[in-house]
DNA sequence: AGACAATGGCCAAGATCGATGACATCATGA
DNA sequence: TCATGATGTCATCGATCTTGGCCATTGTCT
């Protein structure tokens, strides 16, 4: 494991001429410079990364916090895409990524301040957090820059953010089913506390209000964005109100559980019901029918967030929130509703 | 940013007792641990894991480094549930992980070894690399431990591997279409480089073999674990052979583009042409007919992984190839054959 | 034209980052 | 007196940063 006392001593130049000229430092002439990289060559000389970071506090590590992933993420594969953006725009900027997976049933876990601070963390992406959770009080105390997907801390504007727009997108998806003649449309959310589930929410009850619909409170459940709850919820629902005819659901996975107990009770989609999902993971378009829904790009979150979290880095600036398109994907689980109200 | 210093101002005690009483060692004694405990929390003290890291060369990073992650494994998603199992042991045990994401298509890359020497990594994990890979030649030079996970070199058995037996699970599917009577069978591979194709194909062979069929070159075709290729390959093949009456593909995601391919050939699943696929990846269960494939763990795959890395760190032994159980899933692709040979 | 200061390119020496490890030291009790 | 336990001293990991020295070139003034 060659150093760089030992290039010096091969070269008989000073470390600090090895350091710099390493580094691609002006004040060292080019002729020494070739001489150096040769030798560093010939050693096959590799940096400690962790002596430099020690000293050059100038270290380019950038953490991206992975908040409490279900069981379910596994499904909807949103987060791998989402790593792939993070790391191809760090990978591009010589930034380094840390990565922290926080299981939110282990109480034992470090804190997020503490997982940055110990590795001298510049910038941190979070992920996957909800307004109710306890990291929002770490990072306001925290002196490290950080961005949030897919969270905007309703009060506290003053945040960096990248997401897209829930409410328009929410309300577009409902408005879909309004355009098709749906006048009772049942909304399966993911929680309470999610901004996104918030976001969807009041893109719901806008699209309702702005065509003159009535808002049913009967009609809305939560489903924790499980699979496995939307079925159950879907089952209680259409038993008690038959005269539903579409159900718009805040996550595609609690569609296709809503899918599959429409399917149970012999309803069939999109003849019978129509059903609009959100996120457009790979299953939307596998299952039968094709699950119309919302298109984002979690690639796109995770790449917009790392160039985010690097140019604030470089230089600062105001408090930013990126908002990234969406796309309703028409697909085969809408029709037009023949029965009359 | 306290640092041990700062606790030794404020207890009193000397640098080192500082760090032996955080560190728990024994020679310190409770009393004062617990005093210059108390000081660390009140002044929040984080040690910094660069310093530890240079000074004591017990540094526990272990790197995962995949390689060449293709468009595909978006769909397939086997990646994430690799990484959560790698992640789970790895915290289990104190390890910090290093995830360097290696696109194939960037020859600028950093070299794994270098990646690993630069940060002092002990061990490392490898995922996606294939047999003629370049990457071969540097961990036969490197001296750190590694564990390869699906790689399992022919000729070079001094590897440490987790896999599955990839030629029994092929067998048993190919044996599968058999047992329905299937005789003319076409198997649909992902390459010749990659081990796993390499292990299947020889399934395939030898399940024939077994029960007394021949093998058709003309049956077998390569279509790069890409379901675009599949479904091109499978069009020509049927085709061409209308004899064919089952496909055996050496991936879900193709034998899903076998499935659409066989459909837009006004062929019924599994009622004219039977599929079995292979990995049992999320969609495989959704699909129409769901499909018959061969059920494997990528979290446990992972988990195994980094659990057998870190023995090895722990002490030295002998290469150790361990093969993970898997399972044919039988679902709806798979009829009895009815037609005569 | 010659002298002298000022500038700037190139490099060296030594301090430094924040922790740990080897060894020395200093009380004790046996 | 000699272990033994509890702390302190100092060097050390491998790089970068600050400071400053040397030499050659340029500009200015007499």
């Amino acid at each position: 494991m060659a150093k760089i006392d030992d290039i010096m001593k091969m070269t008989g130049f000073s470390r600090t001429a090895v350091s710099k000229a390493l580094n691609d430092k002006d004040d060292i002439s080019e002729a020494t410079k070739k001489i150096i990289r040769d030798a560093a060559r010939e050693l096959n000389y590799i940096p400690n990364i962790n002596a430099r970071n020690l000293r050059s506090k100038n270290n380019n590590v950038i953490a991206l916090i992975i908040s409490s992933p279900s069981a379910e993420s596994e499904k909807t594969n949103t987060l791998y895409p989402l790593l792939m953006g993070v790391n191809k725009a760090m990978a591009a900027q010589q930034y380094e990524l840390a990565l922290y997976i926080i299981d939110s049933k282990d109480q034992a876990a470090k804190s997020y301040v503490a997982f940055c601070r110990e590795r001298n963390v510049k910038g941190a992406i979070l992920v996957g957090i909800k307004t109710d959770d306890d990291y929002i009080k770490q990072l306001k105390n925290s002196e490290i820059p950080y961005v949030l997907i897919d969270v905007d801390i309703r009060g506290t504007d003053h945040m960096n953010v990248v997401k897209i727009d829930d409410v328009t997108a929410a309300f577009e998806a409902t408005e879909h089913l309004i355009d098709h003649n749906h006048k009772n449309i049942a909304f399966i959310n993911g929680g309470k506390t999610a901004t996104v589930a918030i976001d969807r929410w009041e893109g719901y009850q806008k699209a309702l209000a702005e065509h003159g619909l009535p808002l049913q409170h009967d009609y809305v459940k939560i489903a924790d964005f499980s699979e496995e709850k939307a079925y159950a919820v879907t089952k209680a629902l259409f038993k008690q109100h038959p005269e539903l005819t579409a159900v718009f659901c805040a996550s595609d996975l609690m569609a296709l559980g809503t899918m599959k107990a429409l399917d149970d009770l012999e309803l069939d989609v999109p003849r019978d019901v129509s059903v609009v999902g959100f996120d457009d993971i790979p299953l939307a378009s596998y299952v039968k029918p094709a699950l119309t829904t919302i298109n984002q790009s979690f690639f796109e979150k995770g790449n917009k967030a790392a160039d985010l979290i690097a140019s604030l880095l470089k230089e600062s600036q105001d408090k930013k929130i990126i908002t990234l398109p969406h796309k309703l994907m028409r697909r085969n689980s809408v029709a037009h509703n023949k029965r009359s109200a």
